[in-house]
DNA sequence: TATTGTTATACTCTATAACTATA
DNA sequence: TATAGTTATAGAGTATAACAATA
């Protein structure tokens, strides 16, 4: 919208490229401040948001958990423990490997990760409202390329049924 | 390099598009790790990291450090001591307000700066070495208009002498 | 009175190492 | 022996509230 009010040079000013370093960190910090904010508005410690937001299509066991968000399996029992105290998972046993814990979420738990993820949703369509219908395709796409590229080149494809993410 | 081998069909699959959300958020955290890993590889906590990053091109005083970083002031004086500590930045006084002071990065900080900047960028243009120079180039620019746009929104344009940045 | 920065406090988050229980 | 998960510990990072010094 303030893109056609050319009363002010500010307005005018074209987008200057940031290079594609400083551009892809510039955007990481925008958006991790969007999940921050959004995290906030419901309560919610970061880490839980990504948590549930995770869960919302699996049931990992801890170590696949630990892998999944890139930390150390003992960083991973005190963040179940913390979002279980929250009444967001609950941990179930598993019949097969009597060591091992599977984290689900509870009821509560994904009602709040829909609505987290709602809230995501409609913050960054806000922080892409300045780029043209063409463009935030455009956006969607290559960001989709660069992740999948890498999921790919280091074996961790994020998607549940994926090869890498043997569940 | 592996965009030339059609050995596996793994290689073929093409990027399917996450949608905007979805794209930004991962896209969030491939970024972050890379971050992250640059950090480490350094031996630096990330926010550390971040602050010798910032302090490239500035010299603020500890409320601009927190609304450059989006924390609250007290968070800076941790971060600063810190960073202090381990010999990065040091603080120095305002002599038009003897309340205030500015955070500045020593030598041994600089060249840290520089190198983690350096290792990021790397890292970053090895993530997206799958896409085409077309791509790269589009992505770049794709970016940049979505937090300069973000930034003319909020008000926080964090170029060092852009409006907001009143330093 | 208002502002700048620090301190005290409490919680989240993180990794390393040592541990328990099961495989 | 190896693996799944937890505990103990230590440190980083965060916000809130109360505070001192200066404006």
């Amino acid at each position: 919208m303030a893109a056609a009010t050319p009363s002010r040079p500010r307005a005018a000013r074209r987008a200057s490229d940031l290079g594609i370093t400083d551009g892809l960190v510039q955007l990481s910090f925008l958006v991790q401040g969007v999940l921050d904010h959004a995290a906030d508005a419901h309560g919610l410690p970061v880490l839980q948001a990504r948590l549930v937001g995770v869960l919302r299509d699996r049931e990992p066991s801890m170590a696949q958990l630990a892998n999944l968000l890139d930390l150390d399996k003992s960083s991973t029992t005190g963040l179940a423990t913390r979002a279980e105290r929250r009444g967001l998972v609950e941990r179930v046993p598993v019949p097969e490997d009597r060591r091992a814990v599977r984290v689900r979420l509870t009821g509560h738990g994904r009602r709040l990760a829909e609505a987290f993820a709602a809230e995501v949703g409609q913050r960054l369509e806000q922080a892409v409202s300045g780029l043209t219908e063409t463009n935030r395709k455009r956006l969607s796409q290559l960001a989709s390329q660069v992740v999948q590229h890498d999921a790919a080149a280091h074996g961790t494809d994020l998607t549940p049924g994926a090869p890498g993410s043997r569940a």
